[in-house]
DNA sequence: GTACATCAAATCGTATACGATCAGTGTGCG
DNA sequence: CGCACACTGATCGTATACGATTTGATGTAC
């Protein structure tokens, strides 16, 4: 028995919201999630609060937990958070980067510039997503791999209010990442690489700040 | 009675730990914590929770929590980390400083040098935790200014083995602060205001690298 | 003397119970 | 007719109680 209740409970949550099936506004009663996991309410209680703290909630004392609205100011911060984060990592990761590491990111690239021709946007965000961790999963210091997943968990979380749909960045980000990847295949400095890493990050983000008729990210 | 058991835990333990009252390795009991604020241990329960969660304590499960252990290996992880973060904020918040911030924050640099000729380590410190604050507390990114603060919430738990071991970084650290200062002042990118900031954290960073005989940081 | 099984004390994990707090509703008064 | 206030149902916050797990020690076999 390696999984506490209280684990259980966090995992059920989070997938949920994760997977859309909460939607964002939708009220979290502990009662009522504790007996659909036929366990008390003290354990689901730690597990909200866990969940609270990674902010998928949103919690008032006395009041209770809803999962937590996306706007996009929301958007714009987490987005930016990640932008300042997810690049340092990819840096850091660089350095243990090995050849295998490289070719898988290769492949899922190209599997990315074949979801172009097919139009498959669907895979093409879960390629995505498999790419970047790709990355970065290699990092060295725990603090900022672990800041760069709760990063990518909340833009998760968020994806089924449409926000990430900015198809026409999508070559532009095909080319970003062989860039990346011609970078690191090159041993190139830590900060160029974050450089490239960063860019690709700030043009998505502006891209869509520019669509919502926002101004440009500072950073 | 604006405070809930469990955050008056959350504020006793935090102190403590923040102000050395418990050292590293220290076992927090439950039970003993619980006794001592005259409540049960279901809220203390929680607060130890959230200082898991922030990395001020180690938690395993049914044995307990510990007050988080340093080594350079933490140290070198947490300061990487703020070293990524804190330049990043304080780039977005330059734009939203006015002249009375920036006087405020030439005072507190000001009061630093003149720590150097008094040689006094300990007011120097305590000022220049609140140099950095002034910049980035007008960071409007709440995420960013979050992960800053809990940073050096860590550094300050593990203050005891960090700042007092490098003396001679600082009169170069005044004379860093006043190029970001001035950076500030002539409304610089923010680009580069990060730069300088970054470092600025990365000098201090690498110098205790350098002292502890290890190789420095990547960025 | 060492290795292993067994046991007891300490501590955590969770269930249940009850008091505290809040949002919503209805009623009375202005 | 509108506002203020008390009431009510739902839900949270915490206390208490007990079972589960770990740890370290003790005893026994080899």
């Amino acid at each position: 028995m390696s999984n506490s209740k209280s684990e259980v409970a966090y995992a059920l949550v989070s997938e949920r919201i994760v997977n859309g099936a909460y939607s964002p506004g939708y009220r979290l009663v502990l009662g009522t999630i504790a007996e659909e996991l036929g366990c008390s309410v003290v354990p689901v209680r730690e597990a909200i609060r866990r969940l609270e703290a990674e902010g998928l909630v949103h919690f008032t004392r006395n009041v209770g937990a809803t999962v937590a609205q996306v706007d996009s100011t929301l958007y714009l911060h987490t987005m930016q958070t990640l932008a300042v984060i997810e690049p340092a990592a990819t840096a850091l990761a660089a350095a243990a980067m090995d050849e295998a590491w490289l070719k898988r990111a290769q492949e899922l690239n190209d599997a990315m510039r074949q979801c172009l021709e097919d139009f498959n946007p669907v895979a093409f965000t879960a390629l995505n997503n498999e790419f970047h961790q790709q990355l970065y999963s290699q990092c060295p210091n725990p603090h900022i791999l672990d800041l760069v997943q709760r990063g990518w968990r909340r833009l998760a979380a968020m994806r089924a209010s449409s926000f990430t749909h900015i198809p026409h960045r999508a070559r532009a980000s095909v080319e970003e990442h062989q860039h990346l990847l011609e970078l690191i295949r090159a041993h190139a400095s830590p900060r160029e690489i974050e450089e490239a890493a960063r860019t690709h990050r700030t043009n998505t983000l502006n891209a869509y700040l520019d669509q919502a008729g926002m101004a440009p990210s500072v950073i």
